[in-house]
DNA sequence: GTCAAAATAT
DNA sequence: CATATTTTGA
């Protein structure tokens, strides 16, 4: 009976540095091309107003190389960005369900598209998992023990269909927006976090502190991709 | 030291 | 874009 999100006038930690957009800083990075394609959005554990020690940072005229020890830490997904994901990729449709689609469906700042892939890869094979296990075999579903995280979230039942029909839709007329007035979320990632208190939810359902919610992706039908009058939604013209 | 998740490479 | 492999975190 729980299916919408509650929310939660509560906001996500406040970032240290908003006004800086993860592109700009990306445009400084880059060195080479296979690196360390991530914007980096560093939560510092400590709290850091950037002393006025920039010293040999910028440097005189010419000094430019960005500090080399800055590495970025990996991504971590929490049930609720899972959440989002697996609403995305509910609303999108098995066949819009690409990468980069739901990537920019998500809005999620910081999240790029091999971060999406990954876990969509991920997901995928959980799904398929899901799939064998339930042939045949009544009773045995998913272990608690097996994909913690996608354990969280549940499972819209069209995942489970590999494609309706081939069944080409020539409507390009229609395209509707969707969830794309929303804010700017932030993508909280952190290096590693210990669940002092927290956590330990004698139901199996672990939550993690962190993380907000996003703004909510209105949609409705995924992917009746029924002939007829049926409206599937296309994603809005090609943002980034 | 092991397993899992994410990143990276193909 | 999908899959496989490697790396990194727990």
């Amino acid at each position: 009976m729980i299916e919408e999100e509650l929310p939660s006038p509560e906001e996500l930690m406040p970032l240290s540095q908003t006004l800086i957009t993860p592109r700009l800083a990306l445009a400084f990075d880059i060195p080479s091309p296979n690196h360390r394609p991530r914007q980096h959005q560093p939560p510092p554990p400590y709290a850091q107003p950037i002393p006025a020690d920039l010293g040999d940072l910028v440097s005189g005229a010419g000094g430019d190389e960005p500090p080399r020890t800055l590495k970025r830490p990996r991504l971590v997904w929490t049930p609720q960005l899972h959440k989002r994901f697996v609403d995305a990729v509910a609303h999108l449709g098995i066949n819009n369900a690409v990468p980069k689609t739901i990537m920019q469906l998500m809005s999620v700042d910081g999240l790029t598209r091999e971060n999406v892939a990954s876990h969509l890869q991920k997901y995928r094979l959980y799904l398929k998992r899901m799939q064998g296990l339930s042939g045949g075999n009544g009773g045995a579903t998913a272990d608690p023990t097996t994909d913690h995280l996608f354990a969280s979230s549940p499972v819209p039942p069209h995942f489970l269909h590999p494609v309706p029909g081939p069944q080409q839709q020539h409507h390009h007329h229609q395209q509707q927006r969707i969830a794309a007035a929303v804010g700017h979320p932030q993508l909280v990632a952190q290096y590693h976090r210990q669940m002092g208190q927290f956590g330990s939810s004698p139901n199996g359902q672990f939550e993690h502190p962190y993380l907000g919610k996003q703004p909510p992706i209105h949609n409705q039908a995924p992917s009746s991709n029924g002939n007829g009058g049926i409206k599937a939604l296309t994603l809005f013209p090609t943002g980034e």
